[in-house]
DNA sequence: CTCGTATTTAGCTATTTTGCTAACTAGCTA
DNA sequence: TAGCTAGTTAGCAAAATAGCTAAATACGAG
């Protein structure tokens, strides 16, 4: 849990995940949306995917990133559980 | 936005919001609650209240802090929303 | 096997964060 | 006013973060 926050402290990483909630997107790809070198971007992916928030696909030459939707549901619904914020995911029903 | 996620990025900024979640607490109360120094823990209201999480009142000789919830929910919602994880609030019927 | 493309790893620097102790400020009480 | 209590500010050190360039790795094409 510590370490998705920690992933999401980053608007460069916040930014990653909403690009790739459009759908899976290769390593150069995101990395030409953003105005930071490749090996700066590819630190981010790999803290976004130590947090379990992205996975990646070896696609023979290629890395494709996809985002881990199931993992920030939990953690950011999780969160608001605890802290008594009242969100439920649709169709809940409690 | 920015400044509330790096504020929860922090495992006791996100405790102390959860302590406050059950009322108002001075910043004694609150530090005694946790192993670090008082600078410490001083230091880290500070930055729950410069991301306006938590608001000071002076009473007396004691600060009492309390949490605002608002300013929260409004952070994690307009995230969720934005990146399209679907929750709403208690009674909305969007 | 060699070359080019895609991406990461290595190694470095600058900045920020977190934590500490010591010192300061403000208010209360005697 | 003197002294206590609550809390913050100042100043410092250690560690983590974010960025860069250069080099390494891995794969596909020729």
């Amino acid at each position: 849990m510590n370490v998705i926050f920690e992933a999401l402290a980053h608007p460069t990483r916040r930014a990653i995940l909403e690009m790739l909630k459009g759908g899976s997107r290769t390593a150069g790809e995101i990395a030409d949306a953003f105005d930071v070198s490749k090996p700066t971007m590819s630190g981010h992916f790999h803290k976004l995917k130590e947090a379990g928030l992205i996975h990646a696909d070896q696609r023979g030459n290629t890395i494709l990133y996809s985002i881990n939707m199931s993992v920030l549901e939990g953690a950011l619904l999780g969160f608001m559980n605890k802290m008594g914020v009242s969100a439920r995911t649709e169709g809940e029903t409690t």
